[in-house]
DNA sequence: CTTCGTGCAAAATGTTTGCATAAGC
DNA sequence: GCTTATGCAAACATTTTGCACGAAG
């Protein structure tokens, strides 16, 4: 029950970067975040921590946690990019296309026969993600 | 060997989409890429057929193609998007970040027990797409 | 002949960058 | 003190849009 949500400043020091307040405040809005919001969005969120945090600052520390393997950038289609802490539980997500909303699920099975198969063909893997838009299915009448 | 390589305007008809020249140049070029052109290198492609397309076709007739399913949208980190036929056989795609190289796997597998686990939630899948990073892995001293 | 697609230029969007200042180590 | 991060505004790349004209059905 020690690192549930570990002490940013920690995070950020093991990943070899500067702990500036500014980064301590994103790390913290991404770690608070229940759902997977874009730049702009956390813009918004650390403002209300932070009223003189740029949006680029917002860039710049989204690049450097990401190179830094602390976060993930999701490319949704049509849409900004979002962002996620690196699960520690590789998952996967489906988006709703009518409501909107990301699901995330995992799978182990499809997950292991994924890394069989990039293995297989003399690939290691640095990154993977699986993008599913759905849509409710009819169970019925409607 | 008779729809090999269907007649672009049959294609557009079928769709319900009005036949024109600019459209039928787009999809002739996506039909005969190899790779996985971006909006931009598609441009550069059909007007080294008909010199006065211009970029703004490009985008919309891609729009046009994507919403009637002729073709796929891929949405890759950092980059511009790039299009592809609609495949027969549904498959991902591996990127050499080292080179840059897009690799196409199909794994039928993989696709059944996604699709069952989508099903399982009560969702109908409406497109998906995996894409995963990788390095060449070092068989050998390098 | 009516509707829809196109070209052009301008705009909108999301993201990156140069520079002077401030903060971390 | 030296190095790196930040804020600001300007630049950038990709994609979208308003409008007048031309082509499709």
């Amino acid at each position: 029950m020690s690192d549930q949500t570990p002490d940013p400043a920690q995070a950020l020091r093991d990943a070899g970067l500067r702990v500036t307040q500014q980064r301590m405040t994103l790390l913290s809005a991404l770690t608070d975040a229940a759902d997977h919001p874009s730049a702009d969005e956390l813009f918004l969120r650390v403002k209300a921590v932070d009223e003189s945090l740029s949006l680029a600052t917002v860039y710049r520390t989204l690049s450097a946690l990401e190179e830094a393997g602390l976060i993930r950038k999701l490319s949704f289609e049509n849409e900004p990019a979002r962002f996620e802490i690196t699960p520690v539980l590789e998952h996967d997500h489906l988006v709703d296309v009518e409501t909107g909303a990301v699901i995330e699920v995992a799978n182990d099975e499809i997950n292991r026969l994924r890394a069989e198969m990039v293995h297989a063909m003399g690939y290691e893997i640095i990154s993977q993600h699986t993008l599913i838009r759905v849509r409710k299915r009819q169970t019925r009448i409607e």
